[in-house]
DNA sequence: ATATTTTATCTAATCAGATTAGTTTTGTCA
DNA sequence: TGACAAAACTAATCTGATTAGATAAAATAT
């Protein structure tokens, strides 16, 4: 019998195909070692335990979602720029929304990493931002309320939680509009609270 | 030997401490009846089955919450009482991490008695919206917006996502204002996109 | 009051999934 | 080629949820 040859990427991959298809819930090691053709004890070989894997797809995650954020803002600013980037993320976790599930649940005891992962993220959003001249608690006010309503805004719509037949997009733009309304309120205020 | 005389709420009041004191993810049957000074099966006569359980768990969490705020609201008007709403929210959240872990995370499938636990929080919503006049859309995007930005906002909290010094409570009440401000610019726009 | 029924609880057993121990096989490199 | 490290395997263990079946307390009916 020969190698399969498993690597942590392929092993990844396979585990995000798995929780975008069946849910993150539905992941187990043996549905995992099944679909790559090997016994779950082997998966043992590439990660200490289930929660490592989880781990590990979690900030396999947050590098793809970066990468398609940071993609989104080239070429642009402002306004512009913060557009596209807060429609890439929606578009990304609607894609993988298993992958996201397990991106929110598994980062509570993380820190170095998760940080890590998400640095360059970060800091193409600080750039944008600084066209805008906020003061700097400003700066990390906005971006809080930035993430925060990208955050919630997916949560609910992957929860089916807008029981509603008002268009998802719509009002995701309104709020992104609402927000830049917001920002420009805070603009040029070097001492700003 | 006399019966404890266990009851669904003794139940739920305990795994609620248990969640909130060492986490939702060290909820197990045994820890529970141990709190409850009985054996675990002994639960299946109250539930059918620990999903069961964290599904009744949730939707307790979203009636108390609802209760939260709805009380908030009382007496004030307008922007006074989305404020003061919307702090409530944000001090029964972070009084109650485990146990808002379990509201996020076990309303997957459901969604009747999610909405039944719930209905009675959108109403006061709309009634303290009612004296924007916004168009019939554009309250729809407002509550959404609204509702993203607190559930994004404690779930970075409590993620410990915002790694930083400027307070918590600040950078909330910014966004809160931020929110206010784009309910304004729609008010009395009776046709709104 | 007593008999009957219901049901909360128990113990013992089963099942599934993660994990560990120990073995075999394969690939690599001196 | 031979030796070593790594990848995979089988078999066994452990933990936690769940089921089956027994017991006894409480509730209800006669």
């Amino acid at each position: 019998m020969s190698r399969i040859g498993l690597t942590k990427d392929i092993i990844l991959q396979s585990a995000m195909e798995i929780v975008d298809n069946i849910g993150a819930e539905n992941l187990t090691l043996k549905v995992l070692a099944d679909k790559l053709g090997v016994r779950s004890p082997s998966l043992y070989n590439h990660f200490n335990s289930l929660s490592d894997l989880l781990t590990a797809l979690m900030l396999y995650g947050w590098k793809q979602l970066e990468y398609r954020v940071m993609q989104a803002a080239i070429g642009k600013s402002k306004d512009d720029a913060i557009k596209s980037m807060c429609a890439a993320y929606l578009n990304f976790t609607l894609e993988h929304l298993g992958l996201f599930n397990i991106m929110q649940s598994y980062n509570q005891h993380i820190s170095q990493e998760t940080i890590a992962a998400t640095s360059g993220l970060i800091e193409t959003i600080r750039q944008v931002l600084s066209a805008y001249n906020l003061s700097e608690k400003y700066e990390v006010h906005t971006i809080r309320v930035f993430r925060s309503f990208l955050q919630g805004y997916v949560y609910l719509v992957q929860h089916d939680s807008f029981g509603n037949s008002v268009s998802i997009r719509d009002s995701f733009n309104v709020g992104v509009g609402i927000l830049l309304k917001g920002l420009k309120e805070n603009e040029n205020i070097k001492l700003g609270k």
